[in-house]
Formats: C-alpha cells, structure tokens, sequence
DNA sequence: TCCAACTAGATCGTGCACAACTTAAGTTGG
DNA sequence: CCAACTTAAGTTGTGCACGATCTAGTTGGA
C-alpha cells in the first residue's frame, strides 16, 4: 500500500490537523487566563454573558454548543469563584437565570486584554483569518447537518 | 461600544469557530469509532501504530502532541481491550513499547470504512479541504512557536 | 568510580465533554 | 381536572487534557 492510496495516514488527515489546532489555542489562551482566574470555556461562557446580560442556562447552551452536564458544573466554579450569580426564575422555576456579578462584570476590562496577544500568535493575515473563519462554519454547519 | 470594535464578540472569534468544529468533528466520529469500541484519541494512536508499527510513548507523544499523563491511561484502556501491548524495551529499561496485537492489527480493515463518511459529511470539495488543511497547520506552528 | 543531571514514563488532581438517567416544573388534551 | 407529555436543569460515570510531582533507569563528567 503506498501512501497515495492510504487513507489512515495521520498527516493527510483534517480531522487531526482540527484537533492539534484546536488545543493548540487552548494552550495559547492558558497562561493570559490564568491571570483572569478562568479557564477556557469559562471565559467563552463570560463572552456570551458580557455581550448577552443576564441568560438562562439554557441559552449559553445553545450559544456555545455545550451540554448541561458541562454548563451546570462548570457555572457552579464560576458561581463559587463569585463571577456570576445563579438564581430560579419568578415566571418559570425551571429555568435557572445566570447573571454576572459585579466582580464579572469588571473582568470585562482586564479580558479586553486577551485577543490582540491571540490574534499576534495566530500569525495568519486578514484575509488567512476570514478564509479560515469561513471554512470553519462551513464545516461545522456540514457537519452538524450531518449528524441530524 | 459598537460591534466593529468590540473584540469579545463570540462570532467573530476564530479561536471558538476552531474549538465548535473541533468539537463537532469528534461528535461525528463518536457513533462511527463506538462501532470499533474506540474513542477519537485512542483511533489516533492506532492510526500511528498502523502507518509505523511498534513504537515507544514518547514517539506516540510527538505525533499527536500529547503528554504522558493522557497516554498512559489511554494506552492501559487500549491494553484492557486487548488492542496493543506494552513491554518495557530491553535495551533501555526507562522506554515502554507499545504494539499492535493480532486483533489490534485486523481492526485496521475495519477502520478503513470510517474516512469516507467522515469526508462525505464534511461537506468540502478539494481544493477548500487543501485550503484549510494548510491554513490550520500554518495556525498551529505560528502559536506553538510563539508558545515556546 | 560515583553521583548529579537528565530522560521515559506513571500517577494524581482539576476541569472539561458528553451519554444516560433523574428531578421538578410547566403544558396540554380528553 | 388531571394524566401524559414536554422542558430546564442537575447528577453520575467515563474518558480525555494537562500541570505537578514522583520513580526508576541512564549518562556524563569530576
């Protein structure tokens, strides 16, 4: 079998190269959140909540394509780490209202911080960054038409 | 603060695009591997097993940049399931080798199923999959440089 | 020769992800 | 009215990722 005609090879694979990339900014972000307290998706969580206001759990899901067994532990470090608050709706008990603290809210402004660092280590120009934004949404609308 | 210059938009973060199709990629391999009884990282491991055969930890490690402390339990889930073997190298007592067992070897057929659908699914035509193969590779030796 | 430095690997603790299951609150049709 | 259904959220269990720490084997000088 050469390699032309090997499927399974490692380098030839996209899904790898996602991957690899993938926690590769993860591992960019750490050290710059580290100073914030946060971990990565926390601070994903707090993008939604700075841009949003108060939301329900329920939103930050559908924001961020997570679960509630990753929201609901993951708000309640947020929760104890006094960034946000998490109180039952009036109108509907089922729903759980996650709303940033003062405390949140002021994180705002040491976070304005964190993308230029990002988009430098990236090393990709204007139009690299827009074609790859592109691709990605592209993909993962495939993708997530796919798996329905 | 209008839109254009807020930096802590959700959408226009190409670091959460990376991370949703990183994501979504895995959870269309997920139904696909369970057929195989294998996680996407453990498919991994056995996609460097099958290109280059018996090889230490380490080497496993730089190709798919993880570290120790993910392989080690993955590899002992691995030998669980009587896919590979591990055996301390005689001429160097500190390396471990890791092979493929008769039946970790013959899940390579079954494995050769898999790429297609994942291609189909992705929903990319050649020339975009070479594009972001490239820009995603490019992306990830700009931050590891950076990182390092 | 001896031992300090280095190396390969394992282990432990924390925090995602996600499937499966449970609970409680709300809605609806007969 | 109320049983069946639906919805929002939480819980549990498994498996990554990764930092920090530990152990054991190897190596290079003084």
């Amino acid at each position: 079998m050469n390699d032309t005609s090997n499927p399974l090879l490692l380098r030839d694979q996209l899904c790898f190269s996602l991957y690899a990339a993938s926690r590769s900014v993860t591992a960019l972000y750490r050290p710059l959140l580290d100073e914030l307290g946060l971990t990565y998706p926390q601070y994903l969580v707090l993008l939604v909540l700075w841009e949003h206001g108060d939301s329900p759990v329920k939103d930050l899901g559908a924001a961020l394509q997570l679960d509630y067994g990753t929201l609901s532990p993951l708000l309640k470090r947020l929760e104890a780490n006094g960034l946000v608050r998490r109180a039952r709706r009036a109108d509907d008990e089922r729903s759980v209202s996650v709303a940033l603290t003062e405390e949140g809210l002021a994180l705002r402004d040491r976070a304005l911080s964190v993308p230029p660092v990002i988009g430098t280590a990236m090393g990709l120009d204007d139009a690299e960054f827009e074609v790859l934004r592109g691709l990605l949404s592209k993909l993962t609308t495939s993708v997530q038409a796919y798996t329905a």
